[in-house]
DNA sequence: TGAAATGTTGGGGCG
DNA sequence: ACGCCCCAACATTTC
């Protein structure tokens, strides 16, 4: 009597990998056939379903695994609807699959919803499985010697460096085969992609997909990790690794990248010091997941209590000329327009244009968060929550609320000549470096002479740093006296 | 992963 | 030679 052939289906989320992909590795190795399925169901993630910078990298994040696939002789199947639940249960009933296999995904909503399938399809018989293929430790795993969540970073760190290493990223089987689907959606049916030009420029910077983000990765390891501690704060150089939107969706494995930079050799004391801190970076990262897991309220609510009663102010204006990149402070406008231009930011000017929106313009966090949610190609809940908590003084080791970011001093000190502001606020390209940062103090002559007609082409600063500075000191000890 | 305000120190100009 | 003042440079405190 022949065999029956066991069949499977790896439920692909955010590990849109081949590569060290821990539910697809036991689908082919425990089953004769294994399809392998994307479920687009943007309605099951809450108030963060994916943006418009995301979905243009999910578009051709997937059109790149789509070929990979192919080249193991399966496809993709691509599926949309109101329910994973409803779409799972019927591709099983259609490929007569008798398991189904993914990696974990860490959202509030996305939890509960793969809990309840995997209760409701392993109830019923079949055989459910979730790995993780997305992180160095899993959240649960990581808790003070009381048994609590870390909410500081420097303990995280300590304690996760005395945990084992992360293990080591196991590629597909040379010989694992895919099986083909029928009766999924062309990747175009998803309408992904903005209808608008928008996006065009993305792909000058950015290259969806597993290969892409393994060249990053090779890019970085070879040009700039070794010179990270000080090269990573200069916005005008490529001194980051700029591998967050492969993390994020999964195309380049966490622990793929954790083992290739810790087997780098460094040979000075200076280099051994950037590669730790790259490694710490990466530690943040699982920081922000820990944060995530463990107080899953977070992308809209403040960690610190006290922080709810902090008299935001709400200008509708003031907020969009922030997002235009139109705040008349040089290193802000570079930065946001970057950010529009490009759907990426250099993590430096992330934290400038944050401070300036949170502290100069004393407008919530959140409204800081829901945009770069929308426009940034890497935005991710969970780093998202963190970074902008983390500007707005209310979350997990917070930097205190008085440490006020000078957008003129940031903009001197680490875009030095300029390079930056040059190249996204053209307007102010002529004027000479001693003024480019503080405009409104250039002389007359100099303006002139650079084309610069401040509050026609190029705007005046829209609000005065100092005295923003200390309205909102003065804000933040009313909101101290207030709920004390 | 700040910046401003305030305090301290020490060298040099000068009477 | 000495004390005084100025102020840059650095350190510390405060927001």
């Amino acid at each position: 009597m022949s065999k029956q052939s066991r069949k499977a289906l790896v439920w692909l989320r955010n590990d849109l990998r081949l590569d060290d992909n821990p539910a697809l590795n036991f689908a082919c190795e425990n089953y004769d056939e294994v399809f392998v399925a994307y479920l687009y169901v943007p309605r099951e993630e809450g108030d963060w379903a994916p943006g418009a910078a995301s979905k243009w990298w999910l578009h051709h994040s997937l059109k790149a695994l789509s070929e990979r696939i192919a080249e193991r002789g399966g496809s993709l199947g691509v599926f949309s609807g109101d329910s994973s639940e409803k779409i799972l249960r019927r591709l099983l009933r259609d490929t007569q699959a008798t398991g189904v296999f993914w990696n974990r995904r860490y959202e509030f909503h996305v939890r509960a919803r793969d809990e309840q399938i995997k209760r409701g399809l392993g109830a019923e018989g079949f055989e459910v499985m979730s790995f993780n293929a997305q992180l160095l430790w899993e959240p649960w795993e990581v808790s003070t010697g009381e048994g609590k969540p870390y909410q500081v970073f420097t303990p995280f760190w300590k304690k996760v460096s005395t945990l084992d290493a992360p293990s080591r990223p196991r590629a597909l089987s040379r010989g694992a085969r895919l099986a083909r689907f029928e009766g999924g959606l062309e990747l175009e049916d998803l309408n992904l992609l903005p209808k608008l030009s928008w996006a065009s420029e993305f792909s000058e910077e950015s290259s969806p997909g597993e290969l892409g983000g393994a060249r990053a990765l090779q890019s970085f390891l070879k040009n700039a990790l070794l010179s990270y501690k000080g090269g990573r704060d200069v916005p005008s150089q490529r001194g980051t690794s700029r591998i967050s939107p492969h993390l994020h969706f999964g195309e380049l494995s966490i622990r793929k990248v954790w083992h290739l930079v810790s087997d780098v050799e460094a040979k000075t004391p200076a280099a051994r010091e950037s590669r730790e801190t790259y490694l710490k970076e990466l530690a943040w990262r699982e920081f922000a997941y820990h944060i995530l897991f463990h107080f899953p309220e977070t992308p809209t609510r403040p960690l610190r209590e006290a922080f709810s009663a902090f008299p935001w102010r709400t200008s509708h204006k003031e907020l969009s000329a922030w997002k235009k990149g139109l705040t008349g402070y040089p290193i802000v406008d570079a930065g946001m327009r970057e950010l529009w231009r490009t759907g990426y930011m250099h993590n430096r000017v992330r934290m400038i244009v944050a401070s300036f929106l949170v502290k100069d313009l004393r407008i919530s966090w959140l409204e800081g968060a829901k945009w770069f949610w929308d426009t940034l190609l890497d935005a991710d809940l969970a780093s998202n929550t963190l970074g902008w908590q983390w500007a707005g003084g209310c979350g997990a080791d917070a930097a205190p609320y008085f440490r006020v970011f000078n957008p003129t001093l940031q903009g001197e000190k680490f875009d030095a000549d300029a390079d930056y502001v040059r190249r996204w606020v053209p307007e102010l390209s002529r004027l000479s470096t001693k003024w480019i940062h503080r405009p409104w103090e250039a002389p007359p002559r100099a303006l002139a002479d650079a084309g610069v007609m401040l509050g026609k082409n190029y705007p005046l600063p829209m609000v005065d740093h100092k005295k923003a500075r200390s309205e909102a000191l003065a804000a933040f000890s009313a909101m101290r006296g207030s709920s004390s």
